[in-house]
DNA sequence: AAACTTCAAGAAATCGATATCTATTGCTTA
DNA sequence: TAAGCAATAGATATCGATTTCTTGAAGTTT
């Protein structure tokens, strides 16, 4: 009965304000050029009158630009990407810059092609917190001519050439200065609770923990280093919730148990508080507890947890602001690797041992 | 140096094979045109070559259709929007479909904005948390034509006509059952702890509140009820974290506190446990807490937290598939209302009073 | 063998907005 | 007065892909 509506398109406003559309786009897009207050008056009224709104598809084809960026993450329920799409999204706003997401659900193959989605929607922009090899994929798309910041991953430091805008976390220095807390505190049996080491960060805040252990002249039991053994796919679930205590039930069974446990991130240190509430064990009296990441939850633990603060929703904007500026320039400029440099945060999930 | 990258088109491709753009487009969007084994193989042999990649902007011009959907919420960084988003994206994973995101970080005023911009982008479908007037904005949007599905909140339903697709959550209930579950306890002064009454569904909630006070035919304290006095603006901050501490301060100030305290919210609830934890009083045993909404980190809560379920991530699949629903057929449908029924989860953070 | 159908390819119009090129008017300047 | 120059408007080509319209060749039917 009712016909499909069609939104009015630039032709409609030209045609009811008697102008050509050449005119009628010159005032609707802003431009620079002069149009006389009459039509100009004239051609407003007419667009409002019929509704008027640009189609961006149109303007990017003819533009070869889009003002839309995309976003790779492994999972938006996880408050790390979602507090650091936070800080992308503020600066995006200020530039009327939408957000296309493009989540993996922590699976690795799914990166490939969210990307290759997000080229063909032709976004001005990716930035990607790369868990395949940051260098090869990089490389790939760095062929296709869009602009690209990668974050959370860093570039292997062995090779010398840095093949693009990359904003790193020195996973390991904050890894190393929350166990050299734990050691300084008197702690000698620190168990370490981890993801699966298939991202290249999680595998630095476990050198960072071998490294506090080196400085202090201790050797790490190698029982007390638990990892999660498969992958976790997001999505509907938030795993690492559920893994943080199920590896910490296997601490806790050994025959000496750790006096402290250290986690990749703060969901995970979530499931180890859980576990040790479930079992009474006193924090911290009886167990130390240090997370990664500080999201925002983590001060509203019982007690408070201790944490490694990565400022998430900084870098969110420094990513953007990168991207911003390759946008902007329109000579190749040289890449930028910036490293930002974690805090402890000493809460209340800390003490000496019993 | 080197000049500016241009992705190959579909004339290049052409070229390349030697053939026209009609017939390389036949094969490379899969239409059911028949072309010949040996074109076939050249186009795609040469497209593989040329790295080509469809331009979505132009096919999506010509189409009239985007393959992209828009997601209108308060904050990413609120888990009960981003565990909603999982189930939209799930869904729209599987139809090839993008989700543009489009935060309003709790402000009224940006929700037009956002919701125009998607209509500027020519999304295919919009699902919006709509917190301004519900059926003013759908009617707004439908004038525009698109798709819409509006979530979380409910349509008034004093007026009969119902205007257009929604997945609403019956709150008043929910909490109803969770303060009857108090009162049953043995609860008298339960104190109700609620971010500010401008959306639907909180109202709503303190409604229920009442409502289950006035069943088993108790008066309502005033003093018992906090509301936030300010409007929250996410972006960088999760404000409920720190609103329900300081509501709760207020009640444990009064001459005579409650023995239990309900929330519009998890995240209020982790505030006030929290708070109560900081003021050393025990819970469930000096006081009881329940939250709303269940996400995913209220079961990890020292003691797990009491609360009413909201099937978040089913909701977002059904809001994605009322949206692909409309996409396919041709025919206008009439306007279909979900109510959601949530479910009272009892954890550890309840007891009878002391 | 004339007429008809089928198959496969190319030519060209189209989607909506923008930018370049042209054309007109009125005004200034040598 | 002819030439030169703003200022302003319209005509038209363009972005990249799809789709309708045509065309030509090959094969069928009576």
């Amino acid at each position: 009965m009712k016909q499909k509506k069609r939104l009015a398109t630039l032709a409609d406003v030209a045609k009811a304000a008697g102008v050509s559309r050449a005119t009628a786009s010159r005032v609707l897009s802003g431009s620079t050029y002069p149009v006389s207050q009459e039509l100009r008056e004239r051609i407003l009224a007419a667009a409002e009158a019929l509704n008027y709104r640009p189609n961006a598809l149109a303007r990017g084809l003819k533009n070869d630009s889009r003002s839309v960026i995309g976003v790779v993450v492994p999972s938006i329920s996880n408050p790390f990407y979602s507090e650091l799409i936070e800080g992308i999204k503020d600066i995006a706003f200020e530039e009327q810059i939408v957000v296309l997401l493009a989540p993996t659900d922590g699976r690795l193959h799914r990166e490939e092609q969210l990307i290759d989605t997000l080229i063909q929607q032709r976004v001005q922009g990716i930035a990607v917190a790369l868990a395949s090899g940051a260098a090869e994929m990089s490389q790939a798309l760095r062929k296709s001519g869009v602009h690209v910041v990668v974050f959370d991953e860093q570039f292997d430091e062995q090779q010398n050439e840095v093949p693009g805008d990359c904003v790193a976390v020195d996973y390991r220095e904050g890894a190393r200065a929350a166990a050299e807390f734990l050691i300084a505190l008197g702690h000698r049996r620190i168990g370490f609770v981890t993801a699966p080491l298939s991202r290249v960060n999680r595998r630095q805040i476990l050198e960072g923990y071998r490294k506090a252990h080196a400085e202090a002249g201790l050797t790490v039991a190698e029982e007390l280093i638990r990892v999660a053994e498969s992958e976790y796919q997001y999505g509907r679930h938030v795993y690492e919730l559920d893994v943080g205590g199920q590896l910490t039930e296997k601490l806790l069974d050994l025959a000496r148990p750790p006096t402290a446990i250290m986690t990749n991130n703060d969901l995970m240190a979530l499931g180890v508080l859980q576990k040790l509430y479930e079992r009474k064990i006193r924090i911290p009296e009886e167990m130390s507890v240090v997370g990664f990441d500080d999201i925002a939850i983590a001060r509203m633990t019982s007690p408070p947890l201790t944490t490694v603060r990565v400022p998430k929703y900084e870098m969110g904007r420094w990513v953007a602001e990168m991207l911003l500026r390759r946008f902007r320039s329109e000579e190749p400029l040289t890449p930028v690797v910036m490293k930002v440099k974690p805090e402890l945060i000493v809460r209340a999930t800390t003490a000496p041992p019993a």
